[in-house]
DNA sequence: TAAGATTTGTTCGTATGTATC
DNA sequence: GGATACATACGAACAAATCTT
């Protein structure tokens, strides 16, 4: 059974003034079609997209082609999908961990250093933190005394060390969440995640430093005081300083990055 | 022809200790299993992962599952492919380009103000100007002066002050490729690509101010020889009074930054 | 509980396009 | 140009998930 194969060609003779560059295949441009389509009609998260038959017989496609384009979409966190009555596509949010894992991608071919991430908690943690003042509620406060709660006694070995350092991140992360400055709150946040999970303490000898543990941990009392109190010049010196204390503890401990793939 | 349709039940049974959350569909099983193997066997960009065909065998599924397997990591940037005898798939490096394209998408839906970008601006760039002084090499700091160069004389309507602007942009997201911090470097140019592309510039009306354009230019050569001599506290003094000034640029033209979806 | 409807998920076989030799 | 090796695309059937009755 002869099919007629009336595919178009791809290179269908005309447009000399724009060469076509990188040849994109049908599923790459049924993604980017969608994607203009979304935008141009301004759909937001939740909105349901053209059924699979829909799309099948817009783009004048095989299914499977249609498919790819889906899988592409999904893949960057852009729709996502559900089977049954009631199913489909639909418009998804792309969310702030998605977009950490295609980053964090990103800098698996793209070496960083523990001083390359320090460079910018330097610069970006102390801001965070003096931008805050004042303007957490108690609810927020709360928060943050939690998590200093956690913490056990000072460290007795550099696991231990590494658990609690793993734990002050968390404060960290937490407090960039609170942050109403997106961009500032992903990038902290991200830091905060290469380093929680990409992270190797290779110190297994010797003993903690306990005034180095003190003072490592004693600044997150003070800070979110200055917090509550709307002391926005003291969060950020008490930040500046414990930025360097964390920077020192993790070169003590011989911490270094590892390169891993993220999957969702 | 009845097919013996050999495909194994998702659910078989065992495994009670592990929850599958979310029952993942067979395309990202195969996208992560690829992933994992890539790590595994510590491949580089440009090695070879196996061909359809052997995939097809390896995982027992058909070859449209297969494809959209690797169409999720293509839209990754993980992996590139290319037909004809030896063609196939390979590890593919993610670029610069492609993360910064997939981390817009986030911001797609967490919209930024100028205002909050210039919080990460004022916090990063001057660090840096100051990391930079001294280390640049004569080709870079041409390089850096070629931009400045191009720079046409005072801006006469509020769309050539944006044209000023970008070719601005352009100056500092090259500065930031000099980084010897990879992170750094992408931060400041995503930054810089965002305000480039997404920025619509809305003052039509009112004469530019003309010392205010002096002052937001005249920086670049200061800034020029200061990195040439190793004038570290300079640049960053220089760099952070630049950072206000545009952004004053910024507030004073209600320039906005827009909604769009990126492809590659 | 069970049956049916709806929609995506997967498979198989075949044909076509593309780059290398 | 022809042969070869690979990805790309098509179409029809079947499987699975999930909602409704």
């Amino acid at each position: 059974m002869p099919r007629p194969s009336s595919r178009p060609s791809p290179d269908t003779a005309g447009d000399p003034g724009t060469p076509p560059q990188t040849r994109r295949s049908r599923p790459v441009q049924v993604a980017d079609a969608l994607k203009t389509w979304v935008v141009e009609r301004n759909m937001k998260p939740g909105d349901r997209l053209p059924g699979e038959a829909a799309l099948i017989e817009r783009f004048g496609m095989a299914k499977g082609t249609i498919r790819e384009a889906m899988r592409i979409l999904e893949a960057q966190g852009l729709i996502e999908t559900r089977t049954g009555p009631g199913g489909g596509s639909f418009v998804g949010e792309v969310t702030a961990d998605r977009a950490k894992a295609l980053l964090a991608n990103y800098f698996y071919f793209t070496d960083l250093s523990v001083a390359n991430i320090y460079q910018l908690r330097r610069a970006l943690e102390p801001e965070l933190a003096a931008s805050l003042a004042g303007h957490l509620t108690d609810d927020q406060l709360a928060a943050l005394e939690a998590v200093v709660a956690t913490y056990p006694e000072p460290a007795q070995s550099a696991e231990e060390e590494r658990d609690q350092h793993v734990a002050s991140l968390a404060f960290h992360r937490r407090l960039a969440n609170f942050s109403d400055n997106p961009l500032l709150a992903f990038v902290v946040s991200f830091m905060g995640r290469i380093l929680t999970d990409l992270t190797v303490y290779r110190r297994l000898y010797d003993p903690p430093n306990r005034e180095l543990y003190e003072k490592g941990l004693a600044y997150q009392t003070d800070l979110i005081a200055a917090l509550r109190e709307g002391r926005a010049d003291d969060a950020r010196a008490i930040m500046r300083a414990h930025m360097e204390t964390a920077e020192a503890l993790m070169q003590r401990q011989e911490a270094q990055v590892l390169r891993r793939f993220f999957a969702e």
